[in-house]
DNA sequence: ACTCAATGTCTAGAAAACATAACATAACGC
DNA sequence: GCGTTATGTTATGTTTTCTAGACATTGAGT
């Protein structure tokens, strides 16, 4: 079966973007280094708003930041 | 000052999908009639995954049902 | 070896997104 | 009129996102 799931590149764009940092991400967009690193290992989904947010700093689409993935039966 | 907030096309694109009911949409991703009354009017905004779901039962990209919007200082 | 910056991770609690249920209203066909 | 269907709205409660703080680890620089 198909399932769908969210993934992010974050980490590579942070690194593209000259290194920046989780807390500096963080304080760009409004939220806390914690939280950041949580939505970079998929620990939940973040709200519509800060999505946006994380896209706008790195001046990409959401939708080239955030993926809906159609993951197949591989993964868990 | 230019202010950013949410805004979606929700409502135009149910009718335009044959006039689908809110508790349809609803059920469709998994959310209940009145979170996407929420969603519709704005009182928050939703998680990243319910918002792909939206577009995703629409087909259409995600930004084309959710705006991060530049609004000018018209608005309050 | 030592410091320091960046990240991982855990906890406790706040805040926001959601569920469920109720009641109200307006529009429709009968 | 009556019944039904879609939506608005409010209240209460649960779940998830997020904060704030702490402590551990790893790597780069000195």
């Amino acid at each position: 079966m198909a399932e769908r799931r969210l993934s992010n590149t974050i980490r590579t764009l942070r690194f593209m973007a000259g290194e920046m940092t989780q807390a500096e991400l963080g304080e760009r967009i409004g939220v806390t280094r914690q939280t950041i690193a949580a939505i970079e290992a998929g620990k939940y989904s973040p709200t519509l708003e800060a999505a946006f947010r994380i896209a706008e700093v790195f001046g990409k689409p959401l939708e080239e930041v955030f993926q809906w993935g159609i993951s197949s039966t591989l993964d868990k």
